[in-house]
DNA sequence: AATGAATGAGAGTTCATTCAT
DNA sequence: AATGAATGAACTCTCATTCAT
């Protein structure tokens, strides 16, 4: 390997560093506690490196949630290539979802952030990685509708939709109110899941 | 009526025009804008005078979202004392929520932004804004069981909370990726929220 | 005198005691020395409260060009009310504006910033300064010009901008190179004013 | 060609290349514009390497300045060296100035920048180069001197320096203010010029 | 009760210069 | 000779909160 390539390694290293940096700092404090002198802090580099690396602290954030996406996209990738029935499959998304949340709660924040916001904007980058996870689970529904244990009304793109969406808010409802629902109600999140499953699956299933 | 009384009214009107100084603000520029500065501006009052009704910003924040709370308890109030079929109830209740949305952006945020964001502490009072609707979604979702057309095997709590998520999950979609998916797709937001009602209606609908 | 007048008053003496302290930075060390940190320390004054009493760094900038502007305008204009002869006023409009270079450096140089720097954004009341100086001018070359001593074929408006031209060359000439001149050439810096001076008496003269 | 001198010579014309880069950066830019970061990436050096060649960013000021002396001399020469009549020859000295400008602005710029700020120190060599222009001038006013064309008590190096002064001063306000001018009182900058060098012309013409 | 001036930490970003390789 | 990553001080500006009046 020339030096070119060694060089580039290191470069690409270091930049990973101060990624991983920038993922301690928010997994302590939340999204909103990221500033670039503490990521530098985190990282043991001077403010002004942080800049060599990424324009801006936003360039940051949405290179960490393109990770995330992509990271959410591989899960997904495992359920798409199991041979469950299609319809299970649908589930096991969502359940997946869940475990991401579980596993990866920073990156779980970050495709929320992104999700959640309408003032950030999103890069075409961003945009392609988004749209990997909505063509996946379109081809999932479309192999379910095929294999026709889908109500057949259901329109592909729009249901993909609806699912992310009712997804999302699940897990949002048990990230944020999980602890007090468990308190108040003695309802686990799984209870809570399985439920949103249920409605989900009578809710599209064929009938009879 | 006494002095104190008097006093008391007058303190409570003050209260008042601070908190719909905070809404002309945030109406203006989004949630994001609020200032405490900008408030007392807004208001005609002195930065510090704000503090004398408030503790903290946060405190405004949470106040509007309990008055944004107990408007959506009100045109949910409305869906419950109409004379539809149970399950028809349930179905409005998602609708009055996109109207909510539609006609006041800014407390559909406020409601949103506590649902969303899990380092926001919540006060009793507006666990108890919150238990309200949770308590009308929960009835409404007894009634319709108890009326026979509910799966039987839907637990009513449980439930309440799903359908919460599920719509939120939905409504925030609209919000945020709105534009875009009818820019790319050319699905509308209320097409959108059909196919949701549709699996809702489908997802609890008593089975033959 | 009420309440608020004398607020008032309290108010204008903190801007005044800030435009003060940017004054002293930079006779210290130059216009390009002004920083808003070294103002509010120089003011004794925390960093965010110049910001109160100015919008930006630039406003203080602005603010002390206007007064420079007006003191060279008043200046002036006690040459303008002498008895003088027309032409005499003329000299002694270049001479005073020698004087306030030598008596006022800073703003002098305040007056030239704005003078030889076209990237910079003049208000309306910037321009306005500059214009009663220019009219001032005007109004002396018309003056002369009635009187019979000045050549017939001069525009007024065109020499008072040469006029202000060759001035303000003379003076930055000795500014920034007097000292070399004279230790060089053993040129004294009015000398150098003296024999302009004689060249636009000639040149303007009317010819017999 | 010995080793040495082939090496100098590589030596100055990355030097060289080092200053077109700066002068590209500057085109672009403005004066302000010029980061040393900039010149290395224009240049396709590393950053440090500017550093090998200059000791800091002002030695590429300072040289560029000297450059553009150079060449405004040139200029001055073509016209000392035609054969006009001596106080055609400053005329058209002026007019050269003038040309200057507008033709290679940058220059231009670059020859006031240490004309209108006496924070820079000029190193012998800059002085030099500005004596040669000094010279020239000098040489050229003694030669109208001679042909009896000039006012006798001129003194020649002193007239020198009005000359520059002025000269500088008028290029100055049309640079700065030129457009405002035009759009305001409809003067064009070659008719502002055309004034200065009436009112110079008569300024320094021998009396009858 | 009301004021509003003052605070000062903290934010993101830039850039001339250095130095280990 | 050349590199270019790293530095870190410097910059402007914001804003929740306090407190003397």
């Amino acid at each position: 390997m020339g030096t070119k390539s060694r060089k580039q390694a290191e470069k690409e290293s270091r930049r990973e560093s101060i990624l991983q940096a920038a993922e301690v700092i928010m997994t302590k404090g939340g999204l909103h506690s990221l500033s670039v002198d503490a990521v530098a802090q985190q990282a043991q580099l001077a403010t002004g490196t942080i800049y060599l690396y990424f324009k801006n602290k936003e360039e940051i954030l949405a290179t960490l949630t393109i990770k995330a996406r992509l990271q959410l996209l591989s899960a997904f990738e495992k359920v798409e290539q199991s041979d469950s029935t299609p319809l299970d499959k649908i589930k096991q998304i969502v359940q997946k979802n869940y475990l991401f949340y579980q596993e990866n709660p920073l990156y779980y924040d970050l495709v929320s952030l992104y999700e959640a916001n309408n003032t950030l904007v999103e890069s075409d980058e961003m945009y392609k990685s988004s749209e990997k996870i909505t063509h996946l689970v379109s081809r999932m529904i479309d192999e379910a509708k095929r294999a026709g244990t889908l109500n057949e009304n259901i329109d592909i793109q729009n249901f993909t939709l609806c699912l992310w969406g009712m997804t999302t808010g699940i897990l949002q409802l048990i990230k944020v109110r999980g602890n007090i629902i468990y308190e108040k109600m003695q309802i686990e999140p799984t209870h809570l899941l399985d439920t949103f499953l249920e409605i989900l699956e009578n809710g599209i299933n064929k009938k009879l």
